[in-house]
DNA sequence: GCGACAG
DNA sequence: ATCTTGTCGC
């Protein structure tokens, strides 16, 4: 699992800064890391955690919260890649997943704002699996750093206006594809 | 031994 | 993540 160092091989993060809860986007920042680690499930953060990083530091507005696409403390160690930057930034931070990496759920139902607990073997709650959109299959928030898990729920869902994505994490992939 | 497995 | 095909909603 160590660097694979594929001649060229770039990790690429991007991080925007929006207004709440009216989503207007205030700063965009994108960097990249020479080389990357290999993805592998459990340990993102390697792969991530230092371009996004990167990107973090060349931003000169002031942030209040980080959405982070990826698990919080719904992680096999409880420590995944938004808890990472939380510490390592000291922000407060959300992890917000497309699919589940860890621990069991039942499916909530399909109105907005639905919402049943990601628990682990022995029954403690890791986050929640939430319905962000009508419809819609469910997204996994969980804490990241100074936050609630009721809190992140809340941050989530109002950053979904129209879609089953948050606002911010649909600017930020776009931009880190561009 | 077999299935699961963020991005 | 990436790629491809098909369907639905604004």
């Amino acid at each position: 699992m160590w660097p694979t160092r594929t001649g060229g091989a770039r990790a690429r993060a991007a991080v925007v800064v929006c207004r709440w809860p009216e989503m207007e986007v205030l700063e965009e920042r994108v960097a990249e890391e020479p080389v990357r680690f290999p993805y592998v499930p459990g340990l993102l953060s390697f792969r991530e955690a230092p371009a996004a990083l990167a990107a973090l530091s060349k931003l000169s507005h002031p942030i209040d919260c980080l959405l982070v696409d990826g698990q919080g403390r719904a992680h096999p160690r409880r420590f995944g890649l938004a808890c990472h930057l939380g510490l390592w930034t000291g922000q407060p931070t959300i992890g917000c997943a497309k699919s589940r990496l860890y621990g069991r759920v039942s499916s909530p139902g399909p109105e907005k704002g639905s919402r049943e607990p990601l628990v682990d073997a022995n029954g403690e709650v890791l986050g929640s699996a939430v319905t962000t959109r009508d419809r819609c299959k469910p997204l996994y928030v969980s804490v990241g750093h100074r936050v609630s898990l009721e809190e992140a729920v809340e941050i989530v869902l109002a950053c979904c206006r129209r879609t089953k994505h948050p606002e911010p994490l649909r600017l930020a992939d776009r931009l880190s594809k561009a």
